[in-house]
DNA sequence: TAGATTGTTAATCGATTAACAATC
DNA sequence: TAGATTGTTAATCGATTAACAATC
């Protein structure tokens, strides 16, 4: 099936699956079934099955799927059995925490740029890397051929930041700014805003 | 139309557009109408007139809706026309970025206390907060009433974390561990994982 | 072999959208 | 009034699930 056929929403729970494959592999388990994987997700055996139909034949009746070929398979389908660098725009306490974060290598990506527009922070160090002015990012960014960026300035620059970035060759956004950004097409968007998730839940609280 | 009646995806959505009433009132615009806040969101505007008449009827016909009042209704909807009290679990980097992230309070929840299971930890503080030990968090919480929580542990001591915030009273989890947390119905759980965020994102990536 | 599980089809279910009368 | 936009219905669209033959 075209890669253009295949519906967002379903690539949307290849990560999920992904990441509970490497929990297995975590736990040494060597062989997995649809039904594991939907109960341990919350997601009904059939979607799984059906989900992974749309990529090829991954399992053995009768068995089920072997945890190692099934994450492999997943993180080529995925992009990720390469390492994408990410810039990282705004280097404020988020944006501090998120340089901090180890935990994207084992993922398929690094950070590997650091960018501010206040002069106070250009030039300092966050780990081992030097925060480096917004004036260079464009060229920076075309240097290296960076095409993976997150936006974690205030919400009245992830805009503009945004164009920056697009224009500069970036073709994925992470914004964790609680705003909308558009982008043309042919550019992902995708948004992390805790109070969007917190307002989701207060809905079902009642006292 | 009771409220049990209304589908996860339609509430889903209502954070969305009170993000952008809230953004509009910044802009000091008075009235807006389906269409502009669609096109604003990617969204049709017949789907947000559908969502909203969930609820009753906001807005005028010819005339469009009044910006403060549907900013006042989305907000008694979604039980955040209030404060409520946060506990945050996990004060390492990200715990300490979020705890120091003054976005929440304009939308309903303040973060009031901090735990941590390392003793090296408690006892310091983050901002105003002072961070208490793992052992008194199932009384502290009982004792403020808080139904509210955010993990930010690693993830194999997150379904620990939360057996115990639910075991002490919370009825919503933000999840910021990348793994899947189980809990008992009528407790809500919500995910913040950028990794999946990045993966999503790599399939349409492809050099 | 008997039991288990896949991959896939067809049916069901639910969400989105188009269209329009009502009316400001 | 004329133009615009809501709230709602019915149609369309797409996603999920149940079921089962194939087969390990």
């Amino acid at each position: 099936m075209a890669r253009s056929d295949i519906p967002d929403i379903v690539i949307g729970r290849l990560p999920i699956y992904l990441r509970a494959l490497v929990r297995l592999q975590a736990e040494e388990r060597e062989i997995t079934s649809s039904h594991e994987l939907g109960e341990r997700l919350g997601i009904s055996s059939a979607q799984i099955r059906k989900d992974l139909s749309h990529f090829g034949e991954f399992g053995k009746q009768g068995t089920g799927y072997a945890v190692d070929t099934l994450a492999s398979e997943l993180q080529r389908i995925l992009n990720v059995d390469r390492e994408w660098q990410i810039a990282l725009v705004g280097v404020g306490d988020l944006g501090r925490a998120i340089a901090h974060y180890g935990g994207f290598t084992q993922r398929g990506f690094r950070i590997t740029q650091l960018f501010d527009g206040d002069p106070a922070k250009v030039g300092k160090r966050v780990g081992k890397l030097k925060i480096r002015d917004m004036a260079e990012m464009a060229d920076v960014l075309r240097e290296e051929n960076i095409r993976v960026a997150m936006i974690a300035t205030p919400a009245d620059h992830a805009q503009d930041v945004a164009d920056e970035l697009v224009a500069a060759g970036v073709r994925a956004i992470l914004n964790y700014a609680p705003i909308i950004i558009s982008v043309r097409k042919g550019v992902r968007v995708e948004y992390i805003d805790p109070g969007i998730h917190l307002q989701r839940m207060a809905y079902y609280l009642d006292d």
